[in-house]
DNA sequence: ACGATTTTGTTCTCGCGTTCACAAACTTCT
DNA sequence: AGAAGTTTGTGAACGCGAGAACAAAATCGT
């Protein structure tokens, strides 16, 4: 409350701080959210920007910068409060409301996705279960039952659903996300290797496992070739 | 092979291509690599820029650019040799040789990551699962007992090991890290939500199921606020 | 052999994100 | 109260990546 008279630029209409969030900075509120949250654990009840980005792993200034994008939260001299920022950062990412979500395709990473405690504890309700194989329907993993792929249109509609996770192999992805986007789920996160096609207001995001390890085996080649420690220091 | 005589920048030692693969690139090769395997699978013996980029899901500009960096293994006017493509991008990426992984954390995901058959299918041979649990030494996991930690760094030395896999609670990450490191690995790919402090000489990547979920919601969350659809066409 | 066509490789421009650096604002000490 | 010390919020400079656009090089048809 008792919002900054600071503004400069006087354009009209320009109330809201919460017009337009960089996406990189979106990605790093999360983190700064877990931060914030082990402090709270640890009964700090303050903490300053140095802190925070030690905590999250960033540089301070950065920091800053993403939370100025939220608002003035902040007390100079003094630091955050972490409990009051957390609160805040929370709100701005919609966490101050659960989210249903479903998971398609229960083989081994959709098993452990569907055991994982960590999306519980921030808001994220697994809603339902689905598979393609017949054998698996009715199946209890977690506290939940395996539904049949048939059903995913009217269970999505009546937890109304908006985010779909697919654990599928790469082959079924695209139908599973087709009949999801089709049931009315708008966000993705797809952990199959294939490429999604969606229409425009569907967000997808991709964890592909293997490709990080490539990225990490192009670096660890790198090293490995007599670059780096050599030549780095040479010139 | 009888490779291009059309450098313009007559730059001294300027020879190899392979100097700086700009990090974006990195880490799309390995997108790019798996759409020209499906390409080769379906028996596909050339692709334009274009035909590329739809499979892999990015703008053939963007393509071109990346395969650029690589050095010059496309044909004008005609497009790229599927196979030969995929063999250079492979090298690049240092698939030609086989590495040894080891996964540390054999809960829901690290039994999930064990059993990952898109590993191997890529030159990632799961060498050791580790896990503190006494209970679950000796247990078998796909086709490896699951070791003690105490012989993290015998066995690590002895396979080789370059990458480490670490998927604990987040309490645990930060030990396991040092261990990974103290023996000698150096990338890491870390599933615990926690913030890994290394070496300059590691590298780490890391996956976070629930920030992607809370990055979605963030972007679910201004869909369904009333901005978006009605906002943008306005003015 | 040569023009028309296709498609690559590259140059150029633009926008986003990162980092530096500093003034403004708050606290604390004397 | 005033000076000294902290720490935030942000303006400005910089570097990287994305995309448009085009020239160079290869094929194809006649």
């Amino acid at each position: 409350m008792t919002s900054a008279r600071s503004r400069k630029s006087g354009r009209a209409r320009d109330e809201r701080p919460e017009r337009g969030i960089p996406e990189a900075t979106v990605a790093r509120l999360p983190v700064y959210l877990r931060a914030l949250t082990t402090l709270s654990d640890s009964d700090v009840a303050t903490a300053s920007s140095e802190d925070l980005a030690t905590a999250a792993g960033v540089n301070s200034a950065k920091l800053r910068k993403d939370l100025s994008y939220l608002g003035t939260y902040g007390t100079r001299g003094v630091g955050y409060d972490v409990n009051y920022l957390r609160y805040q950062i929370a709100r701005e990412i919609g966490l101050t409301q659960d989210w249903s979500v479903v998971i398609v395709g229960i083989g081994n990473l959709g098993h452990a996705l569907a055991n994982y405690s960590g999306f519980a504890s921030r808001g994220f309700q697994v809603a339902a279960l689905f598979d393609v194989d017949p054998e698996r329907v009715g199946e209890v993993v977690g506290d939940l039952k395996i539904s049949a792929l048939a059903d995913l249109e009217v269970i999505v509609r009546e937890s109304a659903v908006a985010i779909g996770v697919i654990a599928t192999p790469a082959g079924a992805a695209q139908g599973v996300c087709d009949q999801l986007v089709e049931a009315g789920v708008s966000s993705i996160l797809n952990f199959a290797p294939a490429v999604l096609t969606v229409p425009g207001h569907v967000d997808v995001r991709k964890v592909d496992l293997s490709i990080e390890l490539q990225i990490l085996a192009y670096h660890e080649q790198r090293k490995a070739h007599g670059f780096g420690a050599l030549e780095a220091g040479a010139l």
